[in-house]
DNA sequence: TTGAAAGCGCTACCAT
DNA sequence: ATGGTAGCGCTTTCAA
């Protein structure tokens, strides 16, 4: 069933039906209500691959990340993230296409990518698996693209980010107007960038309230153990805090057990905050406070500044975004 | 850059430069040698579209699944799933496409799919989405497929799963030949598929070994309280297991802390082996033996199997597969 | 208000 | 061994 068999059944023109079909230039009414019978009654949809070549378009966006077994365990934030983009995408009426670059042609992966680039309108790609060499490519395919994540050199492509630092001065914001002092920040790592900019942004937050000494940061290894043991010594203390910023909920975990086993409550001895919530949250009791920070939201951001470039390829955006939500439960 | 320019630039008329760009029919050694280089020099790329309309083909494959916000976090497996079709696929030449099915039009989220369903070659779906009405519109647009997960309903498509009976087999053998005789399925839910299905197999595996009353079967809601204080009865009971098997990791970590609470030691006074690893494996001291089924695996085999269909479209393929493989780490 | 026809870029058959 | 050309199914311009 085509064009040519909905015109012959109407008995117009296979223009004619084109017209009703895209909703464009002039179909008498009447005309109009009968081809749009004629569709409906034999359920025809138009090809949409002679579409696309007629349009020169796919309506097909690229989602280009390291798609490796396991990963989904070890972080779903990714997929959530693709959700939201997908959402926002299905919405527009695009469809989203998977490329991994985790693929073994290490080197020649962008360029297996390109084979499938060119059937793409667009393509969003995660910071993480950017770099200037495949910013050149997707350059010389002069193709709209969205890098979701701050991107870490120069770079004419555009992009978009939680902001890291916006969320923990919220946090310490928070916490410094339920009238904590000590606060301190759980977990840092040395040379994650998440974790560096949450550190920056802590650090600035404390300026405005002329805390340099009362607050602290510890840097740890994220694991159970370590993080345990370290929160033991820190309630020891002099410096014991009253208020615990964990980087993430494996962290948090580890700092309300070991409260628990130093029979501190929370929140009234000491008020515990956590980034990422899943997936070990429900593990805790007393089930830990968090600040959410809606990666799924970032997806569909990431999309609607993707169809934005489609329609707009000459700008540059490059911008931090997505509110952060502190939601209260057990342990502030 | 197009396929006309190509042949003009190469001094070859345009069906020349098809056939070299297809390897098919034959070309003359040097000409193809030639027309290659010209290819390459201008780093010449066909257009797909145009390519695919020719052939009628897309080369595309549909993934149906109900992409909801946060469901990574709920559901990794279903991510894993996915990658391993991506895998599989990707290296045949085909490309995945996400068509979510949890979309508002809950009643034509079908219809919204056939939209896209014209421009696939194949599809997956999750066998959790389908339905017999589902089922229709997929015959009906004659389309390959291949669904993930047994179908509860009598039909003409063809699926994969894993044996689950089998793998709750395996556990068992694996602990009675380790000497173990009083075993304890934990954390069975009434009603959830693949939980009745393992206890099947729990009560089919222990016939073998005339063990009808030593061994038992815990139903209990999957939170860790309720396991808990559920395991505190068990192992103060006169039916007392010696090895417990559990329903996913979840359950093991509430079953190993009361285990640990109750000063029990590992495997020696109670082995514990759980299906389902992640997410929580690495809270848990000692660390679960664990009976993996490996979904990434179940991902490659579904796409091997679409892929074979796309080519023998009139087989019905209906199989369970993956073998399941113990890992022994703390608990047994 | 409608229709004819020229593309879109490629494949594959048929001639030569 | 190569090339001409009729499609693939649709869009869009232009003429009527």
């Amino acid at each position: 069933m085509t064009i040519k068999d909905i015109a012959q059944l109407a008995g117009v023109s296979i223009s004619t039906v084109s017209k009703v079909l895209n909703n464009k230039l002039y179909v008498a009414p009447q005309t109009r209500r009968h081809v749009q019978d004629v569709i409906k009654r034999y359920n025809y949809q138009a090809n949409s691959t002679a579409r696309n070549l007629a349009q020169s378009k796919t309506h097909d966006i690229a989602y280009l990340d390291k798609f490796i077994r396991n990963i989904p365990f070890e972080n779903p934030h990714m997929f959530n993230i693709l959700l939201g983009a997908e959402n926002k995408l299905q919405n527009k009426n695009y469809r989203i296409s998977l490329v991994n670059l985790a693929s073994k042609k290490t080197v020649n992966q962008i360029l297996e990518a390109q084979l499938a680039i060119k059937q793409f309108d667009g393509i969003l790609i995660n910071s993480a698996c950017m770099n200037p060499k495949i910013e050149k490519i997707i350059l010389r395919y002069d193709l709209p693209a969205v890098c979701i994540g701050k991107l870490e050199f120069d770079s004419m492509l555009s992009w978009i980010d939680t902001n890291h630092r916006h969320s923990v001065a919220k946090a310490v914001n928070f916490l410094k107007h339920k009238g904590y002092h000590a606060l301190c920040f759980m977990g840092g790592m040395l040379g994650d960038k998440i974790s560096d900019e949450r550190i920056q942004g802590f650090k600035q937050a404390l300026l405005q309230y002329n805390d340099n000494k009362s607050s602290q940061i510890i840097y740890n290894k994220p694991n159970v153990q370590s993080i345990y043991s370290c929160t033991m010594q820190l309630m020891q203390s002099r410096k014991k805090p009253d208020a615990i910023v964990c980087n993430n909920s494996l962290i948090a975990y580890a700092v309300i057990t070991c409260l628990n086993d130093l029979k501190l409550t929370m929140p009234n001895d000491v008020a515990v905050l956590t980034f990422d919530d899943y997936p070990y949250s429900q593990l805790i009791v007393p089930t830990p406070s968090v600040i959410e920070i809606d990666l799924y939201e970032l997806g569909k951001q990431a999309a609607s500044m993707l169809i934005h470039k489609i329609k707009n390829p000459a700008q540059l955006l490059q911008t931090y975004t997505t509110l952060p939500q502190i939601i209260e439960r057990g342990t502030t």
